[in-house]
DNA sequence: GTCCGTGGCGTGAGCGCTAACAAGCCGGGT
DNA sequence: ACCCGGCTTGTTAGCGCTCACGCCACGGAC
């Protein structure tokens, strides 16, 4: 009985060592082989190859990672939502990073408060993740990340515009200025506005857009609804306007709240063009099929996340350093659901 | 000189032994109290922790990884979508296995076919994920999942509800016969149906399910409106459906379609639910705010996401085995959508 | 013939952690 | 006095990989 050899494991993930036996080669040419490292004869290459086939390898990418101190892995905080601009973000982010090799882990948040992200970012620094992207788009979230230590890229998205730091973000003003432009060479004295959340920068760039478009073609500048980007909140905010005649024109800071506000309008009988015209925010796939179709910006959610990737990555690598700011400008998508003002208002 | 003396590595993460070090304790005693052992004398286990306090020592995961062949990873495979069911199903699990101390990586397919989800398990299992969860609600990424090994614990997620394996889905059909039932008892002779895309299974469970209600009742069935899951084929088949008199009811697959057949009729001029009654499925967050008001079959993803993980931790500790199947059952949702038949008909 | 450079490969150490065992200490029963 | 068993801690050996070398053979330059 031979008791010196070593237990026999059975049952385990074969390994590197395993696949340069049956070779007939060391692991260090396996991991050649496996890192298309050039200095490794054709012949020898192939063997492995077929080695690596028939006993089904797959390398450990936690050791590799150990190994190596890095990893290919990229976090992302989020909020817990639904809504479609951030949900839309992700899927984008998630899909590019994928073909790019890198695998993507994701931490939901309940609420975008500071412990909530200070811990999320903590937990993809203990994975050793090469860059991280946080979505914040409230004050809350944007405070915690000016916190965190700067040894690992971190790119965030729809933060506060103003902040130091890479982020990559849409021209929120921008949107809201075609929004409200569009609005008044419709022939509309003003535009009256029904905002999201004032503590996402996105309402904020909104309100602002709106505002100031207004004062620059010295147009009054009516009170604001104040909402969140429900449409129940929407239709409440809609209730109000509906019941006031001046009102011909709303621009909405999201779609969602455009819809309750479609809702609202038709409930109360005032005909949207006709009576009052509505521009929403975000375009999302149903605007099309509003009653009526809904005018709205569009702001390419597709390239903000292929933005913010190659921005990240070029951290990664060590290309970029400092902080570089990257803003996507919207477009206008128009539909139905504008028109010129009722001649009596 | 010491010669001797190792290269002092700068810049470098703390790791357990240097904790050791600073409490003046061994890497051992550092690894017991992280991973809460008993048996720590209550004066060491504090000066661990200072030491880990004071350097900011964080462990590493990829290190415990390699040495434990277990991960606290859960990975999902997704497809790239924003519907709501997937996208809301996706967030529910991320945060339930977070608070559960997981981490989720995701990997997002642009299609659900063959290689497409055979590659993204494979990457998992690379990644020596603990468990996978696929969402495959169609046939053939049913198909692909028939194929992987089984050594590491899968769960699916709207998969076949005929295939074996271990799945979570929603009861589909139980969720059509609400619907359909309850058009049946507003008096409608009959009901007509828009499907979503023919190769998903909660298409198809909607179909039968609404189909085996009309003939259990001795109600005539009518041809089928074959449409994919958007509002823009919603109102293609709305516009066919509303220059029928004799439809007073429609069952749509999902909001969605229902959205777009609500428009449909609006401009043709047929009035909802005076003229025609229409119920969808879903339940997304704005269906209250349709026009009307959509009365629509809901789906639980919170409780289908968690009960997902559920399944799929209690696999992972090797409690369950073979093949478990969880089915949620949806619930109807009654707003204003659904009235009687006008007498005419 | 000698020398050096270079392609092709192997060897050994170490990444940071856990698991298994070993060792020391203390108190109580005999 | 002794031994035994529990508590507390240290020691050692990996986990599977990469990195920095080192070694060998070969070929061209001198």
């Amino acid at each position: 009985m031979d008791h010196t050899s070593p237990p026999v494991r059975v049952n385990r993930d074969p390994a590197m060592t395993d696949v340069a036996r049956l070779a007939g080669v060391s692991h260090q040419t396996v991991s050649r082989v496996l890192n298309g490292h050039p200095n490794v004869r054709e012949q020898t290459r192939l063997r492995v190859r077929a080695a690596i086939e028939q006993l089904g390898y797959r390398p450990n990418r936690a050791a590799r990672t150990l190994a190596t101190g890095k990893s290919q892995l990229l976090g992302v905080v989020a909020q817990n939502s639904t809504l479609f601009g951030p949900s839309s973000l992700l899927a984008a982010f998630e899909l590019a990073a994928t073909a790019r090799g890198f695998v993507v882990s994701v931490r939901r948040v309940r609420v975008l408060d500071h412990g909530s992200i200070a811990a999320a970012v903590e937990h993809h620094r203990e994975q050793r993740a090469a860059g991280i992207v946080v979505i914040a788009p409230t004050g809350a979230a944007d405070e915690a990340l000016a916190e965190v230590p700067t040894d690992v890229p971190v790119v965030t998205v729809d933060g506060d515009p103003e902040r130091d730091g890479t982020l990559v973000t849409v021209d929120q003003e921008a949107g809201a200025r075609l929004a409200t432009r569009c609005l008044l060479e419709a022939g509309h004295e003003t535009v009256w506005h029904v905002s999201g959340p004032a503590d996402w920068f996105d309402a904020a760039g909104r309100l602002r857009g709106w505002q100031r478009t207004l004062e620059e073609t010295g147009a009054e500048v009516p009170p604001v609804s104040q909402a969140d980007w429900s449409a129940a909140s929407g239709y409440r905010a809609g209730l109000m306007l509906a019941r006031m005649p001046e009102v011909t024109a709303v621009f909405a800071a999201n779609d969602h709240l455009a819809l309750g506000i479609l809702r609202a309008m038709h409930e109360r009988g005032r005909s949207v063009p006709g009576d009052v015209s509505v521009v929403g925010f975000d375009d999302v796939p149903e605007a099309a099929y509003f009653i009526p179709p809904l005018t709205t910006v569009r702001p390419d959610f597709d390239t903000v996340a292929t933005e913010a990737l190659s921005v990240l990555l070029s951290r990664v690598s060590g290309e970029r350093t400092g902080s570089t700011r990257s803003v996507i400008t919207p477009t206008l998508v128009e539909r139905d659901s504008v028109a010129a003002p009722p001649p009596t208002a």
